[in-house]
DNA sequence: CCTTGACATAGAGCATACTCTATAGTGTAT
DNA sequence: ATACACTATAGAGTATGCTCTATGTCAAGG
């Protein structure tokens, strides 16, 4: 029932050096070792694992990371700092949306502008009809 | 009516290492000098350097930039090259929003789950309104 | 028995994107 | 004249996040 390094970097598609950096960066606490010193992934790793790649690729640094799993730590004495962790990290995501479809906006009319050979293109833009601000 | 180097960093935000950097990796082509050679900012380099900004703010490597460029400078010949250019950065795009907005709602629903104590911070959260998929 | 394969640790190496330092030239103000 | 503010180039240094290498242990299969 828990997994090996290798099985959880196949189901999850990330290297087993990524796993044990993670783990050497304090991102995966508490894991479980056999009796020859092999790390074993419960299901539990496997989906906090899974959340930690989510957040690594909108570029939430590990170091925040590690930071809001060092509060987890004393949950009761650091209501405070999880509340304002979150707070900062849904800021960080509204700034991140927001300069993303700000983004696309700019680079949509830049081409229009500057490059209309290759407009018909945009037409066809899923992401364009659902986040253009025009 | 052109700007000096310390104008354009203070008016983009910009250090001025980072505008000699972006044009020694290409992406700021036919820069002037005056006659001592200092670099002279049209207001259009200007433009342009809002938009490399925009989009390494969105994480677009330099490389891709510079491939950008590269096509430009024979547009005819490379029209299909930059459409499918513009295609992937499309595509760049959609994903960077998706999945942005999918780890949000990860993120949400872990918080629900595992930390009740600060879960009123969510209500609050405008992003989580305006892109939540629930 | 010995090779193979998966595991371990420790640490070096690499890519990207700046950022900073060293050194030097030039124009203006005191 | 001399200090300062700004410019320049070249190249070193830094931060981040892996990725790869070296070296070694252990268990199972031929």
């Amino acid at each position: 029932m828990s997994k090996t390094i290798k099985q959880v970097s196949e189901t999850l598609g990330i290297s087993v050096h990524a796993l044990r950096y993670y783990e050497k960066e304090g991102l995966i606490p508490f894991l479980d070792r056999d009796l020859h010193g092999n790390r074993r992934y419960s299901e539990n790793d496997e989906e906090w694992i899974r959340m930690i790649i989510c957040l690594r690729e909108i570029d939430m640094p590990i170091a925040k990371l590690r930071e809001y799993l060092g509060y987890l730590k004393s949950p009761e004495e650091t209501t405070e700092q999880r509340r304002a962790l979150i707070n900062d990290y849904m800021n960080f995501i509204d700034r991140k949306i927001n300069t993303t479809i700000e983004c696309l906006n700019l680079t949509a009319k830049k081409i229009e502008q500057y490059d209309p050979e290759v407009v018909d293109i945009l037409t066809e833009c899923n992401v364009l009809k659902r986040f253009s601000m025009q």
